[in-house]
DNA sequence: CGCACAGTTGATTCGGCTCAAAGCCTGTGG
DNA sequence: CCACAGGCTTTGAGCCGAATCAACTGTGCG
């Protein structure tokens, strides 16, 4: 589930445009992209999903919204996820951009066409797909058992993850999204999230430069404090996630 | 999401044993029952994944144990459903026998090789992948934002949807899985679920025949208090489910 | 008959929500 | 350059819903 799932993203010198070896890449190659301003909506729920579309630059966050305005985020999405494959019919779920976000688009039925008969891309589908799937149930079983602060460090350590830093020293990750959106990602308020905020910072296991911009120290205790995550002991081994020639 | 989903679950005359129709009972046909007692694992977490499974009576509960011990079932698995298909290498959880179950088991490798050159079975894998993605969300949904009261009832409501009885009459169902097992999988304690049984009962939305025994009387009611679940307005056209002959 | 276990019910506690009020940045216009 | 407005974020006080702890009630089984 952790284990290093992103290829190449934290090779020093690739800038955010043009991330390589990116699944799907190929299809999307002549596409040419869109931009979103932030708090713009890619598709929403309900839409007829007619394209897939591949991220280039941004972060959007997928989210429902129950019929009484709760709003609960399933996800967020980076550079090079790639959006609709497991979608049939209706989308269920509204996409927004959060920060200004680039994205090509390709017909889904292009798209499937393509997939169906290339033996080569196939398998790279059903990878995404049951990625997806995968970090659905990793959501559920976090919100079914799992206290606020351990929630917050799951957060905070699978964000990390995804940036691909090297995990074996103070990391720092820019987050992209509001108090709001955390909260609605990982099941909490706003203030439960920020006073949470305030006390891993009191307890010295992260500094927060800015809000929006924090810096894990004792990230061990973090991985410890979120629970499962295999309980991360292999997070740190040197062979798993090789030191980087510089 | 809600939509009928099960094909043709239920014609009268259509024993547990042999569904018809089901997706890739043609990869399983000539291949053997093995049985688990109730209680008994199937596979657990962390095991190598091996097999492809098919359920063919019974009823499975998939769950994850996080390293404290706290255990959160991320769903039931009941006859016709496929298990494995989305998982790579090892398994994300422990499948245990909820019920006497009886399933056929197929190689992955034999069964992804028999798909890969089956233009016909390809969609149906994906379909049901893509099936147990968007469950994982829904459940995701539902833990994030809903109160007590409305698990239960989300739990109530889609639970009588997969039987596939007549909806627009009290349904009676029967829970195989103990009070613990509920709570577990929709995020409560045992205590809270059994108050609120006893809550729908006071209030009329139900009767408890015996513990495991469910009339959904007012099943309307229940679908609005589950909150989601597009409302439940179409539960009841007549041509989404129509009326079986007798 | 009595033990074991599932389920229910009650009393109490406590974590996270709600409501309310300050801080704090960012951008905007004087 | 500074003042101000507005949206985030933080912090505080009090409350409430669900967890916890603890009986008690079936019900099936040796």
């Amino acid at each position: 589930m952790l284990k290093p799932v992103l290829p190449a993203v934290q090779a020093d010198h690739v800038p955010p445009p043009f991330l390589p070896d990116e699944p799907l890449s190929g299809l999307f190659a002549s596409r040419q992209a869109e931009t979103f301003a932030p708090g713009q909506a890619v598709f929403w729920q309900g839409d007829q999903a007619v394209d897939i579309l591949r991220i280039r630059s941004g972060c959007l966050r997928l989210f429902r919204v129950l019929p009484d305005g709760r709003r609960a985020i399933t996800g967020f999405a980076f550079a090079g996820r790639v959006l609709g494959l497991a979608v049939r019919g209706r989308h269920a779920q509204t996409a927004e951009a959060v920060t200004e976000v680039k994205l090509q688009r390709l017909s889904a039925r292009v798209f499937h066409a393509a997939v169906d008969d290339s033996p080569g891309l196939r398998p790279q589908v059903m990878e995404l797909v049951c990625e997806e799937a995968a970090a659905a149930q990793e959501q559920s079983v976090m919100l079914a058992s799992k206290k606020a602060e351990e929630r917050l460090a799951t957060f905070l350590v699978t964000t990390a993850q995804r940036t691909g830093a090297d995990l074996r020293v103070p990391v720092e990750i820019e987050l992209p999204m509001s108090r709001l959106d955390i909260a609605d990602y990982v099941g909490l308020t706003i203030e439960t999230v920020s006073r949470l905020f305030s006390r891993f910072k009191r307890e010295g296991l992260i500094t927060l430069d800015s809000p929006r911009l924090v810096r894990l120290r004792r990230l061990r205790d973090l991985i410890v404090l979120a629970g499962d995550l295999d309980d991360g002991d292999d997070f740190f081994e040197p062979e798993r996630r090789p030191a980087r020639p510089h």
